[in-house]
DNA sequence: CTGAATCCGACACGATACTG
DNA sequence: CAGTATCGTGTCGGATTCAG
């Protein structure tokens, strides 16, 4: 008893840190927030963690009920996905986000993978966080060629990011991961001149949203 | 290099965790969120932080810009303050007690040690939560005979704790840990019968506030 | 009394290889 | 695809000691 990542205070913070504040723990439930993952996604989109302390972190989660396994009747694959225990900790990385922008963020250093998941998923917190509501609510798909897509939605409250499509897309932005990176990290005056690096397709009106919304000053991510 | 703490993700809640991920470091930020404090008061606070511990992580977060130290003239003692880097991080502090209230709390354990500091900035946390607003701005005293006060305030916008005083009381509020807990931690129907265990010193209005606020539905903490 | 440093053991974690 | 197994290293807890 006693383990070493127990606290051992009357207090709902250390008591949280107890379950979550392990290493690995919160970028699991990062990586699930944008749908359920397989493993070997997770894998993927953690570089570095070993298979074991996945299996260990995803076992842990799951004693706590904050993600549950959906086996697939007849194939190996097991998919992973959270819970409301475990959607309800969308505010916490939100707030690590929101603060990383602001005094940890750095460029790319050296061989530090790059997904456009994790790009998007920190432009839909910052947009969040910036209070931009557009008029109606819309789905914007992000293609990457070989990649999975990646969709951006606003429900009429709120930003999100997903791996599996939510509904028909008002827009479709076909780009490199390069192109976006340097579009979204751009200083707003900068950004109209990098469309060009980005292609959309779809009504006229859904992409005047989409370039009103990614250069409003309320966008600025820098 | 290399350190284990680092994930080497181009992520910005990858970047924050490893710059506050580690164990005692969120804890440490939670107990300057209350005002500064000397190294001996962080080590009571931290029941189980050995001083080596302590001093490895107030020296990283001095290096990361998040905590200060303030030697008085003269004296030997060092306090310890948040930064802006460091008050920033409240948000985050806020969502894991947000969170831990609602999926981890639990009744005190045998041997835990209760700070009546830890119980009322869980209870300001809680109250920034649910929005309650009182009318005007107000500083709640809390007395526990030998012990520090601890000071309770809303400045017309948010809740916060504090352990040096904001300003004239208007409602000091003598009372034991135990009754408090009990008070806090009871159902809202029971509040008013509890009450007998605090000692209430101020104006009529002052008082009517106090009560307002701590037995309204939005203030329920169960 | 405050703010540490030191030694040692337990365990959390990383690297690599391997399996159903 | 979804994990285990083995082995080495780093992080942390516990006790003791020390200087200002």
């Amino acid at each position: 008893m006693a383990r070493t990542k127990d606290y051992g205070h009357f207090c709902v913070i250390a008591r949280s840190l107890e379950v979550i504040g392990e290493k690995w723990t919160l970028l699991v439930v990062r990586d699930l927030l944008r749908g359920p993952q397989r493993f070997t996604d997770l894998l993927r989109y953690m570089g570095g963690i070993t298979p074991k302390w996945l299996s260990a972190r995803l076992r842990e989660l799951e004693a706590e009920g904050i993600i549950e396994r959906d086996s697939v009747e007849g194939r190996r694959e097991v998919w992973y996905r959270l819970t409301k225990k475990g959607r309800d900790l969308a505010p916490v990385l939100e707030s690590l986000a929101v603060w990383g922008i602001e005094h940890a963020m750095r460029p790319p250093q050296p061989g530090e993978p790059i997904f456009p998941e994790m790009v998007l998923q920190a432009t839909t917190i910052f947009l969040n966080r910036r209070g931009v509501h557009p008029a109606k609510p819309l789905v914007w798909q992000f293609e990457f060629g070989e990649r999975r897509a990646v969709f951006v939605t606003f429900d009429g409250e709120r930003w999100s990011s997903r791996q599996d499509e939510p509904g028909a897309a008002d827009l479709t932005i076909t780009t490199t991961l390069g192109a976006l990176i340097a579009f979204l990290y751009a200083p707003l005056s900068e950004r109209r001149s990098l469309l060009s690096g980005l292609s959309l397709e779809g009504s006229e009106d859904a992409r005047q949203i989409f370039l009103e919304t990614m250069t409003r000053p309320a966008a600025a991510t820098a």
